[in-house]
DNA sequence: GTGAAAGCGCTAACAA
DNA sequence: TTGTTAGCGCTTTCAC
């Protein structure tokens, strides 16, 4: 069983089907009208050569590839994983293929990869990065549909897929009060970082809302353990009393929880902690497990993927596409019923 | 300025330029033996259209597509990731494009994106998975070359680009060693795990040749922080006196020194902590930073992607290929110098 | 119900 | 040096 020298082409199965290559494309691909008995002898006929219709072919008298090219802005990682699995969820469900591009945050390979996608005549493109801050559009009157997925284009017409990350503050700041919390501090990444910055304004104006005064100024830092452990430090030394802390990602919630219990605060009982991102490994492996904001990238990547695909329809859908953050609670922010009474 | 009707195609830069088609290729792509000035003529027109040639066409008439397809085992995940990344490195210098396809764990699955891309006639196939067990091959007697990179395939005849897992352990035990520590307990995960096997019997052949005797049998349990936290108290109740241990997996080594220090041991004073994989996010945000055993996976995948290259030009490599480990040093086995001295 | 033939966009062999 | 032409494998009219 060596390697076949060349793949079976239409016209081989037509010969051995005794047929023309125009009946068994007709009978490969269910149209025409042909007798039964035609139809199976070609499909028996295919079967027996190992037949699959060579791709380019086809498309070359199609004009669709069935394919859409995935450009990370940055590198690939932790944020794009469920992206791509649900961009790919969504496609492999309609035959199409992904053709994967790592742009490394290069404009130049970005650009030298929409070449190539464009040159393979992909049926549409789907962008994403591992920064929501909009991001310039990435080309101007592509001839295919491009759907921007997290991140999202300067260019207001531009089609999107974003996560609401100030509706999932907010939610944080609603559990946290709902539980009883009223001194809430805030710990969260770099102050140019957009989606830090989202998220804390919307977190202070909900604690607004509620007519109550964050503990203290938002602490911004790194999206790091480290960071938050050190923050724990700043808060015990500077903020007054505090019964909660809302943190702008699940890192830095853990390294927020891990400095508290070694300063002897327990959590949740004294001090109630959230997260953001609700990153498995990091949010399980926490002691106790967080409450995290979960912002659903992979029904978000399913979501661009199928508007993409009715782009390619024909039927865009421009603008924004505001997608909701759910907020899953955990151990950091409610004593289990079971557990001992606080002390 | 939108979409674009239709892209161009060579016929349109031809008649802008006043040439023929054949001329207007040979132009593009700097074959046959054309006057300057015409080729000048007929890349200005490509520029003024900004053509891209049709890759299907192209495929057509060459044979190539300059694809590759990476299939994922199991669902994209961390460790696809720097293995993608390698891939996507080594292949996109090729100008070759990836076409991503998650297995997840499905072998229907499988075969169905086996399919797809040999009917899109990819120039070859990369199959990956986070498992390093060896699994049957994808496929016999296919058309195109596969490479397997960090899973390997049950036929040995098969190309694959592996992890020298028995390498790193006993890299591990020899530091330990090193740094005189005798007494040196093993915590990993899941006993039906290839990984976990392979690394704790290197680990413990490693200390035979030593003279010495593991502290204790290996604990299996599962990949998670939460056993390493859970072996600890094991290790404490039934081992004797132990004074390192080397562990399966980054998440185990970090459950396991958060639990040493709750217990009032230090690390690395009293416990040195190895762990494996080098996954930066545990291996960073543990207290002390980790040392650990780091498989290279992003030069993995690139090393799987230049067999694969070769492959396709005519010169494959059969058999598997085993890649060493690097041992990562940080502070959970060694005291930094300017740092307080034991008490 | 089936076959013949044109054409998708490009390359490469051959003619001019 | 340039143009003409025959495919590459498939789909799709249009005759028969």
């Amino acid at each position: 069983m060596g390697k076949s020298a060349r793949p079976a082409t239409i016209s081989d199965v037509a010969a051995l089907a005794g047929v023309s290559v125009g009946t068994a494309s007709k009978a490969l691909n269910g149209r025409g009208s042909l007798r039964a008995e035609t139809r199976q002898r070609v499909q028996a006929a295919a079967e027996q050569l190992g037949f699959q219709a060579n791709a380019a072919a086809r498309t070359l008298s199609s004009g669709r590839t069935y394919t859409v090219g995935m450009i990370t802005t940055d590198t690939i990682g932790r944020f794009s994983i469920p992206l791509l699995i649900g961009v790919e969820d969504a496609l492999g469900a309609g035959r199409m293929s992904v053709f994967l591009c790592d742009g490394r945050d290069d404009p130049i390979r970005e650009q030298y990869y929409l070449k190539t996608l464009l040159s393979r005549r992909v049926d549409g493109i789907i962008v994403t990065g591992r920064h929501a801050r909009p991001r310039p559009p990435i080309g101007s009157g592509l001839p295919v549909p491009v759907v921007y997925a997290f991140v999202s284009s300067t260019d207001p017409e531009d089609c999107s897929v974003v996560a609401d990350e100030a509706g999932g503050a907010r939610k944080a700041i609603d559990h946290l009060l709902a539980v009883g919390r009223r001194r809430i501090a805030h710990v969260t990444g770099p102050e140019h970082h957009h989606s830090a910055v989202v998220r804390s304004s919307a977190a202070i104006e909900q604690l607004a809302e509620a007519g109550l005064q964050p503990a203290g100024p938002p602490l911004f830092g790194e999206w790091s353990e480290a960071w938050g452990r050190r923050a724990v430090g700043m808060l015990l030394a500077t903020a007054g009393e505090f019964d909660a802390v809302f943190c702008g990602s699940d890192q830095v919630a853990r390294g927020v929880t891990d400095a508290l219990r070694a300063a002897g605060r327990r959590v949740p009982e004294d001090v109630a902690v959230v997260g953001f991102d609700n990153w498995d490994v990091m949010v399980l492996g926490c002691q106790p497990p967080l409450t995290s904001v979960d912002m659903n990238l992979e029904g978000l990547g399913r979501a661009a993927a199928d508007l993409l695909l009715t782009a390619i329809n024909g039927e865009p859908s421009p603008g924004p596409h505001v997608r909701p953050c759910r907020l899953v609670v955990r151990e950091s922010t409610t004593v289990p019923v079971d557990s001992q009474p606080a002390g």
